[in-house]
RNA sequence: GGGGGCGUAGCUCAGUUUGGUUAGAGCACUCGACUGUCACUCGAGAGGUCGCGGGUUCGAGCCCCGUCGCUCCCGCCA
């Protein structure tokens, strides 16, 4: 029907004779002489209607065309004048001259536009989501899911060419640990039972490494049924990776070389080996796991200079076996008291009861509690003129993240934040667990199939809250792109890691993880794995603030589906089938 | 579950401060004019449950209460 794509003509296709497809992205009409802009997936293109080469009928036609139909256009590829060359347009050294034109799609006007103007907003949201057809037709969302295509096959091509093998796992699955809420789905054949759709496939891909399947990778679907974000859905997509016979430093390479493939693919170019900080180090300098090196603005332990001080607030936070740290922000000394005010009030959201504030200006350390600080003290804290030091008395667990949002904030403020930086970071040696402050219980902070670092499990055999994990974050600018581990591969390791996680019956290991505890005890190879949030990079590569933007059918905040109008109700017969009943008012 | 923002014509918005005549603009749409436009231009026209419900008032787009939707964030979620 097509012979060519309008938005891919160029000078050198001038004299061809085409036939294309497409939709009418805007048409002016002179007056006996029309102008349609043809649009397709390569981009718009100026067809013109003149009676010096195109049929007075034709020409009727092309002028009663409605925006956004489909329409079949004949005609020949010709240059245009040199004076009439339009540099914003791809196509806007040439123009098609028509000689018949079809409307095969007519279009209703259209509810939000598609053709907007340069500097024209775009309809809200909600409106763009109810009429996605017409939103999905817009240039850039079109580059979106392009690139979004580009980066999976992108992908494909790096693992399968060292080997890795594209296997798929069920999307109607059993309930597992990951930690997030589980979407379940009915049985009709077994009245009262459940299945779940997969959080992640981690216990499949392990098997895989249990069947011998060495290279594992797949582009899978995962849900979580957990409120939404920016940069959260319900239902989003993993690169997930596993190999047997590897160690970390085998995982990292791979994993690095993948970054830079996908990065390569949107034309940017990244530099490897990325930089690397243990979990210690990294919640120590900078109060998170995920620090954006962007900026340093590093955290300092001002414990000792602090500890002479009178302050009963500071004394007390030591007393009960916390630390004072914080940080200097150079020249936030010129900042209001209001402004600093509102530094506070971060730190008083994420947790720190309030913040501590000293500044140097002319030589003088200034603040409520300087009075507090021998001259010996002040000249310890090492501040320059128009410095202002923030800093937190507490336990780490609450200054660290006090003191994260408010580092993040100077950033900002400061202008440090530069988003054309990409400083990419392996964060490594995570806690095997984190333990309840108040009932001592651990949970695992990757999930229960890493494996503890064996020495850390040989020195403090009954201190398991001291046991680091094999576990790495991909992280860059703050934000983790992906993370992974090595596994247990020990059946007896893996029973007893559940046991500490409060699964100690044997028989409910077996009711929950006995598939994965049978693949373990057949015979397991050492193994390990990683997985990358595929949206979320398709959404960074895309220069997308909202994930919502590189998905092409997403869910609102309020998880629903405005499209195609998801969640529904059903017939009351179909739940009965399920052998289901609703409860009133739901 | 909690907090903030937004909701006025098909779309983007003004009008809400301090309640007061018939709620406006640009774009889109309809009709007309126009032979090289490219966000075409020009003229005319049509288009409104001011998200929804209730209240206060002589009178509500504007004030009060409730509610719904979208969005950002916290909780939650790697």
């Amino acid at each position: 029907m097509r012979s060519h794509l309008g938005g891919a003509l160029r000078r050198a296709d001038v004299g061809a004779k085409v036939t294309l497809g497409g939709w009418v992205h805007r048409s002016r009409d002179l007056g006996g002489l029309v102008f349609l802009t043809l649009r397709d997936r390569e981009g718009v293109l100026q067809v013109s209607f003149n009676p010096d080469w195109t049929a007075p009928e034709v020409i009727t036609a092309a002028a009663a065309v409605g925006v956004e139909s489909v329409v079949l256009i004949e005609g020949t590829v010709h240059e245009r004048p040199a004076d009439q060359y339009n540099p914003e347009m791809a196509t806007g050294e040439v123009e098609v001259r028509a000689t018949a034109i079809r409307v095969v799609g007519p279009a209703v006007t259209p509810a939000i536009p598609v053709a907007v103007g340069r500097d024209a907003k775009p309809p809200a949201e909600e409106l763009r989501l109810r009429h996605r057809v017409l939103d999905l037709r817009r240039p850039e969302l079109q580059f979106a899911l392009i690139l979004r295509h580009r980066l999976m096959q992108a992908t494909r091509s790096y693992l399968s060419g060292l080997g890795y093998l594209e296997l798929e796992t069920p999307i109607l699955t059993k309930p597992t640990p990951e930690g997030a809420r589980d979407f379940l789905v009915p049985s009709r054949v077994h009245a009262g039972e459940f299945y779940a759709l997969p959080q992640s496939p981690q216990i499949y891909k392990q098997l895989f490494m249990c069947c011998g399947f060495d290279r594992y990778f797949q582009l899978a679907r995962c849900f979580r049924d957990e409120d939404l974000r920016a940069d959260r859905q319900l239902e989003f997509t993993q690169i997930d990776i596993e190999a047997s016979f590897i160690g970390r430093e085998d995982i990292i390479t791979m994993a690095e070389g993948l970054i830079r493939a996908l990065w390569a693919e949107a034309g940017i170019a990244v530099e490897t080996p990325f930089a690397r900080m243990s979990y210690a180090d990294a919640m120590e300098r900078y109060g998170c796991d995920r620090p954006d090196l962007r900026y340093d603005l590093a955290i300092a332990d001002l414990s000792a200079t602090f500890a002479g001080s009178e302050s009963g607030i500071i004394q007390s936070a030591l007393a009960a076996g916390g630390r004072v740290r914080g940080i200097v922000i150079p020249g936030g000394g010129a900042w209001s008291r209001k402004q600093v005010d509102e530094l506070e009030a971060i730190a008083k959201s994420a947790g720190a009861g309030g913040l501590v504030r000293l500044k140097s200006a002319g030589g003088q350390v200034e603040g409520p509690l300087a009075k507090f600080l021998s001259p010996e003290a002040q000249a310890a804290l090492g501040l320059s003129d128009g410095d202002l030091l923030l800093a937190v008395a507490g336990a780490d667990r609450i200054s660290s993240p006090a003191l994260d949002r408010v580092r993040q904030e100077c950033a900002v403020r400061l202008g440090l934040v530069d988003p054309a930086v990409r400083r990419f970071l392996w964060v490594l040696d995570f806690p095997m667990f984190d333990q309840d402050p108040e009932t001592g219980a651990l949970a695992a902070v990757h999930h229960p199939f890493t494996s503890p670092n064996a020495d850390d499990m040989a020195a403090h055999p009954g201190a398991p809250e001291r046991w680091r994990a094999l576990a790495y974050d991909c992280v860059l600018n703050g934000m983790e792109l992906g993370g992974g581990s090595i596994r247990t591969s020990d059946p007896a390791v893996q029973s007893r890691m559940f046991g500490l996680l409060g699964i100690a019956e044997t028989s409910e290991q077996e009711r929950r993880f006995g598939f994965l505890l049978e693949g373990l005890r057949a015979g397991a190879p050492p193994h390990g794995g990683i997985a990358f949030g595929f949206d979320r990079i398709a959404m960074l590569l895309a220069g997308a603030t909202s994930l919502r933007d590189v998905i092409a059918f997403p869910k609102t905040t309020a998880a629903r589906a405005l499209f195609e109008g998801a969640p529904s109700v059903v017939p009351v017969q179909d739940l009965e089938e399920l052998h289901i009943r609703t409860v009133t008012g739901a």
